[in-house]
DNA sequence: CATGAATGAGTTTTCATTCAT
DNA sequence: TATGAATGAAAACTCATTCAT
């Protein structure tokens, strides 16, 4: 039950539309700094400098500043983050979890691996989503009807045989996902020690359970 | 059970280092562009026309861009963030909830009330945050010691009288909070319709109780 | 009969606006440059340098570049221009010329001495027509009716007394300042020995006179 | 009696160069848009773009962007404008013109079709002579030589017959190419309806023949 | 105290030109 | 010979900050 994690799609993605050597580290360089002091507090200087190239080069391929930004968010919104949540969906189905527990644990670690795995783009898309909070709107609606579709009939089932609440799916999810971003978002954003993914399952877990038991 | 809200902390705190009008212009028109276009967007120029100012009026008092920034941030810091919480405590301990759960309704309706007062100064937070982490690892470390003096005793009450899980008092706040803030961020963030708190408290304390019941 | 050059419209002009010492260090910088090595092969550091200031005075009352080139022609075509062809037309209603050669006499000189009095103002304008044909069609409309109204009546008269060939006006104006034009761009262009005006207005008239003889 | 036009001799000249089928497309691609946005608006990646081909195709042939200019300028300067020039002289000796009004009819109507014909490369010498005056001085001073050798003897001609006015040569031609240019640059630069050639030698002619009959 | 003109370092962006493939 | 990625110098423009009035 292996995920697909960003950094393949994204490698794929720039096979797709054929970049130089160069160019790959001009947008790894901007990936690093973007999150590191943020889009503004980045100079396209800088970027130049940490990807050994000139400042011409920067922009040959992606155009403006915020080309390059696009290039590093766009992947996300329209590409990655429907599709992991598609092939997330899918797992769901094929697999057949044998409780709501073991589904929820899966669940959680999935999306915690995710998210960590995935720091850099993360603090970038949380910056962004801050300063415009049209892209959360967007990116909420997408995942919402994405999630919905998929998830309701799945909810169903554990909800018949006495494992979870019957409560609205969204009001679960957004419960659950509470939990889960309200864990993960100062991990992401502080570079602490970078979690023991494990027992933070087993903790998170056992809080969800109990909460989302039928009453 | 008022709470003393920013607002009225943050005039206290002009008063006090004895603002002019126009310097109270300029704070409030850096509070409105901070919040909407993030700090490195809004220029000085953007704060002295909002204001109603010359251009060096607005460094007259605040000597740079970033001393607005820390007049802004700096009594969240310092002064309300833990005078709040003293109050919160204060609160807790004054009055007797009856039970684990009236105590609880209080927290999350108090503290989203809180929340929803100050989005402004909140958004400017969380974008600082998000760019530099170590306000967030000064703040958790901050608050965490404030409140785990004033919580531990009040944590340890319920637990005996079985209506608390008897975990670490941490991991308990930091479940809540979790949730809380899960729900809030989008809201705070987005300027969605905005949020009915009687609502949600009764969502939040449904969902928190069971996930706190002890085993 | 003096006319009212533009150097004057000019400082009124500027006078109009307050601007500052420097900005019209500015804005004659400009002039001078534009003028001797046309609009895109001046920077703004050369005019910051000519004009003895920095490069950020330069933009902060033009705001761009264009809005340099734009303060030193809008004047021509929208203020000075129509103007000086009012009080042009207003002066040849208010003398009385005894014959048709010295009002052509009268004519041509004050034409010459308004280009040649405002050499650079006048190849910055010629170097944009030829960039951009727009600016031509415009003033070529704008002139048209401005004249044609005007100078109608008058040239019956002289066609009556038989001084003037029975053409269409807008023939004449054309031919006339076809003469003039072609003796004049010349000498606004390259900056040769600077033209004896007294000289020049005998050759041009007495050809004039014979070509718009009546037959 | 035709004449010459810049098409076919600028074809020879780049024959004899031995452009490549690429390069020419890139000459062809310079003129287009030298003549249409003029020389510094006008990018080699346009060129490029225009001419179908890669950036360095470029500057294979011709080194740098100033000698894309030169490449069209030059063949004006230093073959094709003295060449058609001297053309021009040899048909005047040639052919007998009856009378001084075939020759200026033939002479007016020559020179227009000329320049409507070469549009575009007009408009980019006419650019190039506003920016740099030397140009003109050095264009001015070419012809001028020319013409005086082969034309003095054949005014000289009319002048006896009683057909022109007794002026200097240069003073003669001053004015009929006063005329000629100030109808001229309008319709070059303006992409008017084209012009009728016909009507329009008429009205000039009739115009020229007066003003130049001797007195 | 307030003003706003002036500053100049810093930023994004363009573009002619080079060169390895 | 043709390509187009890479270059870096120079351009236009921004902006926090200073200071004479």
């Amino acid at each position: 039950m292996k995920h697909t994690d960003v950094e393949t799609l994204f490698a794929d993605n720039i096979k797709t539309t054929d970049l130089s050597e160069k160019q790959q580290k001009v947008l790894q360089a901007s990936l690093t700094l973007f999150a590191q002091k943020g889009y503004e507090n980045t100079s396209t200087l800088d970027i130049a400098h940490l990807a050994g190239v000139s400042e011409g080069t920067v922009f040959k391929h992606f155009k403006t500043k915020d080309g390059l930004l696009q290039a590093i968010l766009n992947p996300f919104m329209h590409d990655i983050f429907p599709r992991v949540a598609g092939e997330f969906i899918d797992a769901l189905h094929e697999s057949i979890f044998d409780s709501f527990e073991s589904f929820i644990r899966y669940v959680v670690k999935d999306r915690m691996t995710y998210a960590m795995d995935n720091r850099q783009e993360m603090k970038i898309f949380i910056q962004e989503m801050v300063k415009n909070p049209a892209i959360m709107t967007t990116l909420t609606n997408r995942l919402s009807k994405l999630i919905q579709g998929g998830v309701d009939t799945l909810f169903h089932e554990y909800k018949e045989k006495g494992e979870l609440v019957d409560w609205d799916s969204m009001r679960i999810i957004r419960m659950a996902s509470g939990v889960i971003v309200g864990y993960l978002i100062p991990n992401v954003i502080m570079s602490e020690t970078p979690l023991d993914i494990d027992k933070t399952t087993d903790e998170v877990c056992e809080f969800l359970l109990d909460g989302l038991k039928p009453r």
